[in-house]
DNA sequence: GGCCCTATATATAACAG
DNA sequence: TCTGTTATATATAGGGC
């Protein structure tokens, strides 16, 4: 979606990674965003960038529900 | 995006509705594996559609740290 | 419910400052 | 780095099966 077409691998180049890292969790944030209100869904989202910073979106409802499900989910236990 | 332009707010129709949801959801999934791969970051995504029904994402290193951090980060307590 | 199709809205790659 | 621009790749609304 750009100037060029691209691979889905790894961007080596470190600038050009953070670069595109940041513009794509901007357009996820808002893509959760607007299927929580479209679709009346919840969602709740954590991205970790590889520089170690995490960024995070939580529709009002999943605040304290998701994050449960989640942990169960992630551990094998649902 | 597609034939005509909506307005971000819920569906009414519910049929729309959860042909929506669907769609978007896939495009949330599809999105968060984009850059777990481009960026080298870690990603974690529930969505629980008003059905009840729940569909999520985690990549592989999330799998356990994540959900910890989610649901502290959730309650408040990071 | 899911899958295909196509026109159109959107996201974003590459670049500039 | 961050912000803005713009051409182009993608996502998706609406429709049919």
């Amino acid at each position: 979606m750009g100037r060029g077409k691209i691979e889905i691998k790894r961007i080596e180049n470190a600038s050009n990674r953070q670069v595109t890292y940041s513009k794509r969790k901007n357009g996820i944030i808002k893509k959760a965003k607007e299927i929580t209100v479209l679709c009346d869904a919840q969602v709740s989202l954590v991205i970790f960038a590889s520089s170690g910073r995490m960024h995070e979106y939580c529709s009002p409802s999943t605040t304290y529900v998701v994050p449960v499900y989640f942990f169960l989910i992630c551990l094998g236990l649902l």
